[in-house]
Order: C-alpha cells, then sequence, then structure tokens
RNA sequence: GGAGAGGUUCCCGAGCGGCCAAAGGGAUCAGACUGUAAAUCUGACGGCUCUGCCUUCGAAGGUUCGAAUCCUUCUCUCUCCA
C-alpha cells in the first residue's frame, strides 16, 4: 500500500475508501491534489471537526497537495447528514468572518505556507462561495440535476433519518452542491480525492459518480471514523460544552484538561489521532506496565502543543502539576482580572467571588458548592456561603485561587 | 387548501384549576471510593439580598379568589387527506 495511505490506516483514521487499490496506485504514481471541506458554521472549530485535517496533515507530509475547501456557499443552506434538526441559516458575513477564523485553526495542523517543508505537498485554502453564490439556477439544474435521481437521494442514511423529522428542500440540496464542488476541484486543480468524516460518504460517492458521468477523470473517496470515546460519548463534547479550539472560548488550560481526563482505553487511539507522537513512541506509552497517568499526561501535552503551541502546552502543563502535585508555578490557570479599588471594602462573598471568576454560572450553583464541601479559596476549604475575603487575604501574588471539586480551578487577579 | 395531534424548566418526558419551581429519566455539579480514569453509592440541580421573594410551562389577551392546566386569537411543528 502506498506509504502517506498507510499511516492513515496505521493511525486508525480510515473508515472506508471507494476503491482502495485505485487509489494507493494513483498516490504511488505522484502528488495527488485531495480535499475536505469544513463548515463555516461557527467560529471555532472543536476537536470533532479537526479529525479529517490531522489526516490531511499526514497526506502533506508524504507529499500531497491538501486543499480545505471552506463551505462559504454551502454554509449558506446547511448539510443534513448526521443532523436531526435543520441547522440555522447564516448571514454572509457572519460566514465570512468564521473563514477567516477556522482558516487560522487549520493552520495548526496543516501547513498552508508558501514554501513547504521539503518533501511536502503544498496546501492551500478555498471557497466554495467562489463559484457557487453566481450559479445560475436554471443551467445547474441542466447541467448538473439531471444526473441525480430523487430515488436513490432518498436512500442514503442521512436523509433517510430526515424525513422522519422532516426536511427541507434547501437542505435535500446539499448533496448536489457538495458534488459539484468536487467535481469543480477536479476542473480548476486536477483534485482526485475528498476525505471526510464517515457521514460525508454519501455526499462524496454521489461527487465521485458526477465527476464520472461529466466525463471527468475516476476520483476517489476516503472517510474517516467516528471518532468516539470509550463512554460512547461524540467526541468533542465535555462538561462545558463542546471543546473548541479557540482560545477564547475554551482556554488551553481546559483543553489540557480535556485530554488529561480522557477514558483509559481511548489514550492510545487519540495518540494516533490527535497528535504527531511516531507510532513508535506511542506504543513505548501504550506499555500496559507503564504508568497510565504517565500516558495521559504526554497526551494532553502533546494535543496542546498541536493546536495552542509549545509555550501555552508547557504552561499548562506547568499549571497541571502546581494544582495536583504541589508545584508552583499556576500562571497559566484562567484567571479573571480585578481592580483592587473596585473589590468592596467590606470584602467579597465566596459566591460572588466564584461567579464573577467563571467557575460557576450563577450565585446558587456557587452555594451548593460550597454547602456541600466542594468549594477552596486558596487551599481552605470554605463551607460558610456568606464567608467573605478582603484584599488582605490574597495570597502574595494578589490572587485568589478558586477550586470547585477536585479538580475545577479558577483564579482571580488583583491588578 | 381540508382534518387531526402537539409545543412543559439543558434534553427526553409526566402533569387532576389550588398541595407545581412543576413526577420520572438523561445530562450536569458536589460528596464518598479512586489514578485529575471507569463503575458504584449519596446529595444537589430556575434566579435572588434564600425559613422569604421574583421569573418560568410557544406568544398575546380573557375567565377565576386562584391557571402549565379552562376560553379566544396568533404562531410554530408533526401526521393524514387533496
Amino acid at each position: 500500500m502506498n506509504k502517506g495511505l498507510k499511516v492513515l490506516y496505521d493511525r486508525g483514521f480510515v473508515k472506508d475508501c471507494t476503491a482502495l487499490d485505485a487509489l494507493s496506485d494513483l498516490l504511488d504514481k505522484g502528488p495527488v491534489t485531495f480535499y475536505c471541506g469544513v463548515d463555516p458554521t461557527g467560529r471555532s472549530l472543536h476537536v470533532g471537526h479537526i479529525v479529517p485535517f490531522f489526516a490531511m496533515h499526514h497526506l502533506q507530509e508524504a507529499g500531497n497537495n491538501p486543499i480545505a475547501l471552506v463551505g462559504g456557499g454551502t454554509g449558506l443552506i446547511g448539510d443534513p447528514s448526521g443532523k436531526t434538526e435543520m441547522r440555522k441559516i447564516l448571514s454572509v458575513e457572519e460566514i465570512n468572518s468564521n473563514v477567516e477564523a477556522i482558516k487560522k485553526q487549520l493552520s495548526t495542523v496543516v501547513d498552508f505556507s508558501e514554501n513547504p517543508k521539503e518533501g511536502h505537498g503544498k496546501a492551500r485554502m478555498m471557497n466554495n462561495a467562489d463559484w457557487l453564490v453566481d450559479l445560475n439556477y436554471i443551467q445547474f439544474l441542466r447541467d448538473i440535476g439531471k444526473y441525480f435521481s430523487v430515488n436513490r437521494m432518498l436512500t442514503f442514511e442521512g436523509v433517510k433519518q430526515r424525513l422522519e423529522r422532516g426536511l427541507s428542500f434547501i437542505e435535500f440540496n446539499y448533496q448536489l452542491l457538495q458534488s459539484y464542488d468536487f467535481y469543480m476541484l477536479n476542473k480548476l486543480t486536477g483534485c482526485r480525492l475528498q476525505i471526510g468524516g464517515a457521514d460525508q460518504w454519501g455526499n462524496i460517492v454521489a461527487g465521485i459518480d458526477l465527476i464520472q458521468r461529466m466525463e471527468g477523470p475516476e476520483c476517489f473517496g476516503l472517510t474517516f471514523n467516528l471518532i468516539m470515546r470509550a463512554d460512547g460519548k461524540k467526541m468533542g463534547k465535555s462538561e462545558k460544552g463542546a471543546v473548541f479550539l479557540d482560545p477564547e472560548l475554551y482556554s488551553p488550560y481546559d483543553f489540557f484538561q480535556y485530554w488529561r481526563n480522557v477514558a483509559d482505553a481511548d489514550v492510545e487511539k487519540f495518540m494516533k489521532i490527535f497528535t504527531f507522537m511516531s507510532l513508535d513512541e506511542i506504543a513505548e506509552y501504550s506499555d500496559p506496565k507503564r504508568n497510565i497517568n504517565e500516558a495521559k499526561e504526554k497526551l494532553a501535552y502533546e494535543a496542546t502543543k498541536v493546536i495552542h503551541g509549545e509555550e501555552e502546552a508547557e504552561k499548562a502543563l506547568a499549571a497541571a502539576k502546581a494544582l495536583f502535585y504541589g508545584g508552583t508555578d499556576k500562571a497559566s490557570v484562567p484567571a479573571k482580572e480585578v481592580k483592587r479599588e473596585e473589590w468592596p471594602e467590606e470584602g467579597m462573598g465566596v459566591l460572588t467571588m466564584f461567579t464573577l471568576s467563571g467557575i460557576t454560572v450563577s450565585n446558587g450553583e456557587a452555594r451548593r458548592i460550597v454547602t456541600q464541601g466542594g468549594a477552596e479559596v486558596n487551599g481552605v476549604k470554605i463551607t460558610d456561603p456568606k464567608k467573605t475575603f478582603l484584599l488582605s487575604d490574597a495570597d502574595s501574588d494578589g490572587a485568589f485561587l478558586l477550586k470547585s471539586g477536585k479538580k475545577r480551578y479558577a483564579k482571580i487577579l488583583l491588578v
């Protein structure tokens, strides 16, 4: 099998391939241009979204040329695959600002630079708005629509599910547009391969068929496993909601903690997918004789390093050590700054402090934690919800370190 | 267009005109046990200046001493018919 392709298999990405042998041959013959779509529906991707882009990274490393196709046009519609409800329709401005943010996030795993490393393929970013927005409806129906069978589209799993709940015509069209994307990319760039999550299978196959019917070359599709956690939950959801890549929405410290707390059974799998560690190194960490917590720490460090950079990863690691093993560097604990002169003279109540720090959403929730014995301030357990703190109670760094439960930390920093 | 069913707190889902901030489950949070894991058990779970007060049951009105529960209009969803 082709080397680049094998990497994806070895690391556990691949779910299905339309024509494995033929694709392998094609890759062997030289660099292949391939693409993967992203929907700009939010201002940040979360860890589940980025799986195909890790795959993209490995293929790029093998010399192939990736295209990250932002769905600036299709985002105006919404893909019904895997959704049980209609997606909200975004304005053009929203989409454009999301596109910018997403590009930045993708750059952490895919190298979009002008001069990629020796032997690596050259990546680029494209936007399907470029050819979709001005599409002429009648023309499109005549040229593209004639190749699609509604009967066949109705048999697709994603569509079937939606039929039970209702599917609007606009969403039903998604498949045609995605197929058209593939066709256009093939024409414009010679793109021969589309990769994506397992839920994209139907759309990818439809695209390949379309190109064939439009008398283009044989194209390929490769889909990846939907990454599930050992507890059966979908990847990328945490107690706090989706694990976003945007540090504003999900701090690097929390990001680190997300990986630090994965189930034992997931560690090896996640190392293969969400880090660039070599398989040999991963094998070392997976040795059952080895302390599983060491492996989790490594996973957390590596994953954070990829997404937020080495510096943030170091900080998160140091902070974790400080909080859990009594170190001193607590710098990267998420902090909320408060001006000294704004601190109430009679002291600030614990409940207010917890809510202010963002650790709790309401005073009621803070009260619960305090009365149930889960609250700590600067290492001292607080059980009285009426307890107040004066400026002079802050630690030597001028901070209050708040702890909720066993592992949630936040800080109020006096400035 | 016609007929019917329905919109309940984060999600699913129960709810006799007063005893409903609203059963039950899930999710979540805290405690115990642990390895910053899993499983399990216990407790909490709208907001607040918290033995009380305020805001919620698609929206707006109305009936009533009193409504999530009754009436009217509007709105949205689903099903069947054409």
